[in-house]
DNA sequence: TAGATTGTTAATCGATTAACAATC
DNA sequence: TAGATTGTTAATCGATTAACAATC
């Protein structure tokens, strides 16, 4: 059934702790630019906008990383989080679909200092494939297959109109690409093994508008709210 | 403790099934656009990326609109499903901070079709502010007030860079925008009663980097994996 | 009536939280 | 030793899922 061997120390991390660690990696970071050695789980969590209970319990699957008494070094945390991740190399990523967004996310310039590394910007549109973007050459959407095996890319981000979203996907699926990015708001279907994350704008203001809806029914707070409202 | 009346009918609608509802709404509208009338749970789960047995559970918060051998009516379940959501009628929006991505916000067209009106775009470099942003005119950051007085904004949308992110959302509040769309990689603190919802690119990817790690170890699909493997 | 499909129940699973023993 | 803070336990809460009675 499952590949791993006794070797691997890989802990079964639950997916809402997976999605807190680049939460707790950026609070970090912030925390070690501000000139701090060292934090408790309560400035950790405070940084990153969760309780400090539900923190120690996230950082509990990674290890024994504190000290009773005193808390966390910030760069030897930071260091075990971002190999946790993954991060401690940067990953190859190609973006396909340069119009406005696709722009956007090339000019991006936290993908560096976060563990990721732009190889290639793709579109299918030949008028694009003479314009540079953050001053990389826009390819043939054609070319994907060559710029995956050279770059061993693992990582694909699809920021194409909504109906040529699907047909990038299966043409990275089929380069090997097992990670996606999606913008596009549309359902990807691909197979097993290959993980899909949607970024959705629309999506996005619909639940806020949802909750917007309430609030002016009664016109004033919720009962029950945490102090720091963030929901992601 | 509440200000709900007993005349409203509000069930308690899980947050789960909120962050879902929208991806219904839109599955919906494809299949409306697609001249289909009527569809089982089982044909708006697969459009939707879920399996049947969630959908239909979310749908029985909301109500029974559907009919038991027959399935849903799919306009009659759109206009539901919009009207639960509060999307029958346009939320003004606006959005701060005009760089590469706020052009990009500006420039989305899904913003009128799903209930999203953008009012205006602000920017505190007085340099932008002779620019038009799709048909829009970009003003200074100080009218914000004004803005939303004049035109009952609800929903404030952040795309600065991380450093002014706070202070725009201090001015959102004070202004008294009580939903934000944070798309700067910072944490913010807001007071009871106002919704932030992030949208990051880094953590994102950093997610994708964590399971795309895993993979890399065993080199093959892991156990226990759904077919539709999206993530949101 | 027979077939189809909803809406609901109940079991299970996973996530959150408070409390505190362990320990620096 | 006394004070501080972690790492873990256990209780609680919320979400998912399969199964099926209700009913068109």
């Amino acid at each position: 059934m499952t590949a791993r061997t006794s070797a691997e120390t890989a802990r079964d991390i639950p997916e809402a702790t997976v999605a807190r660690l680049p939460v707790y990696l950026r609070a970090l970071t912030g925390l070690s630019e501000a000139g701090t050695r060292t934090c408790s789980s309560e400035d950790l969590a405070t940084a990153a906008g969760v309780n400090s209970a539900k923190l120690r319990k996230d950082l509990s699957y990674l290890g024994s990383y504190g000290t009773r008494g005193v808390g966390y070094d910030v760069e030897y945390l930071r260091y075990q989080i971002a190999r946790e991740i993954g991060v401690t190399q940067d990953w190859p990523v190609v973006i396909v679909g340069i119009g406005n967004l696709g722009h956007a996310l090339a000019n991006f310039s936290g993908f560096r200092s976060r563990g990721f590394r732009v190889v290639a910007l793709l579109d299918a549109d030949p008028s694009r494939h003479a314009e540079q973007v953050a001053g990389i050459d826009v390819r043939p959407f054609d070319d994907l297959d060559a710029i995956v095996r050279e770059h061993a890319v693992a990582i694909g981000v699809i920021s194409t109109p909504a109906h040529a979203a699907q047909d990038v996907a299966d043409a990275m699926v089929a380069a090997g690409i097992r990670s996606i990015l999606n913008f596009a708001p549309t359902v990807l279907a691909v197979p097993e093994g290959v993980d899909v994350r949607k970024v959705d704008l629309s999506i996005e203001l619909q639940i806020l508008a949802y909750h917007e809806s309430r609030k002016a029914l009664g016109d004033q707070p919720e009962p029950g709210r945490q102090e720091q409202e963030v929901r992601s």
